[in-house]
DNA sequence: GCGTGACCTATGATCGATCATTGATCGCCT
DNA sequence: AGGCGATCAATGATCGATCATAGGTCACGC
């Protein structure tokens, strides 16, 4: 396996003056994407081990900050890790796949149901959102698609919900099940747009709506 | 604040060869179980600031097992913490309560309905917790009652779903909710019995029983 | 008086080293 | 051969020390 040169972590861009978001994160957020983006392109295999030293060495920095990087990467559910045993990648199951989507699916459709009364009817905000990934093409549609399903948990106003929902990985793990399964992405703009609608005109049924779209993109 | 002595971390029952369970739990999980005592007994009061070394010092262990544990507190969201500035004991507003039941109530409903299918009408799983409920008195009624909610979640196997629902500390919400609202508790071994009866009977409508069952215990 | 900037302190973030557990290996005995 | 305990290497868990940042303080100049 070879990860990525230590440069990865050097201060991103050290640019001047006109930097909108110094990239101001720990050394631990930056390594667990270093890893996020291992396993996701297939450098970091399942049933690879993760050695915290190791990845500590490659990357020039010390054990501690590996350590938090795995506890996230346990938390998203990317690696397994036994007590004094060590990381893992995980051997993704179809299991794994199948228990996704139904609770991705039962929090969104709880987020609907808590929206309706709270945007009553006013839907301005998905118009963008939907705009962009009727344009979007390739992987972009998924970030298009994804991004609108967030705006509604966000609409729910609920900030645990949202913080449960994010905690799923959603982004990861639905591009995951879509590349392994090649589910179909087409046609699923007009479902957008239907559920748009049925927030506009406050149907109750939207969060059911919103649950069963959401089990189509289940293997 | 006065913790308690360094006793409360070493090797808890030294027991001579029947113990079932040896503790073989790391420092880290046992700082955030004292973490936790200290802030559901109010030995931590809302916004006091939780040092890492200062915590450290009166454990008798390092900082970095301290930090752990902060990590673990900061994802049951009963502290809160800003990067480079500390930990501290969270406000628990109104607003965290009115949150709370309606992310339970979801994914409890999410369940349910996983669960009738699975269950196809075999309850006797329940049976023992309901007895228990009806026999409790006093704290012991939470418990019970939790047990019986974490039993249906069980039954959905689903384990993401187990997973997500632990997360959300139901235990200590749950608790801290009604301690502060002085939350009716009577009552509830009835609606516990119905839904069982629900269950047994496969009605499809137990998901929405079990979510609005729910409910009534929030604020 | 008040804005400014050089210090200063507290403390989180990170480091390098050590401790402790685990599974593997090896030799011995039956 | 096979079981069994001693020994060993690998590595997670923990430690003690250092680095770096966020606020606070205070003297200075306007």
């Amino acid at each position: 396996m070879t990860l990525p040169s230590t440069d990865h972590l050097t201060l991103t861009n050290v640019n001047a003056l006109n930097a909108p978001a110094l990239v101001r994160t720990g050394l631990g957020d930056q390594i667990r994407q270093v890893l996020i983006d291992g396993i996701t392109s297939g450098r970091l295999q399942p049933g690879e081990r993760i050695v915290e030293r190791r990845i500590a060495v490659e990357l020039g920095v010390s054990q501690a900050p590996v350590r938090e990087a795995l506890r996230q990467l346990e938390a998203l559910r990317l690696v397994e890790t036994v007590p004094n045993r060590g990381a893992r990648v995980r051997e993704f199951t179809e299991e794994d796949f199948a228990e996704f989507f139904p609770v991705r699916a039962g929090l969104e459709e709880t987020a609907a149901d808590l929206a309706v009364s709270r945007l009553a009817g006013r839907v301005e905000v998905f118009d963008g959102h939907i705009e962009r990934l009727a344009a979007a093409e390739g992987p972009h549609v998924m970030r298009h698609s994804i991004a609108f399903h967030r705006e509604i948990v966000e609409a729910a106003g609920n900030r645990l919900l949202r913080s449960v929902w994010e905690s799923l990985g959603i982004e990861i793990w639905t591009t995951l099940s879509v590349r392994r399964h090649h589910t179909e992405l087409c046609g699923k703009t007009a479902e957008h747009i239907e559920i748009a609608d049925a927030f506009r005109r406050q149907d109750p049924r939207v969060g059911r709506l919103l649950h069963d779209h959401v089990m189509k993109y289940a293997p």
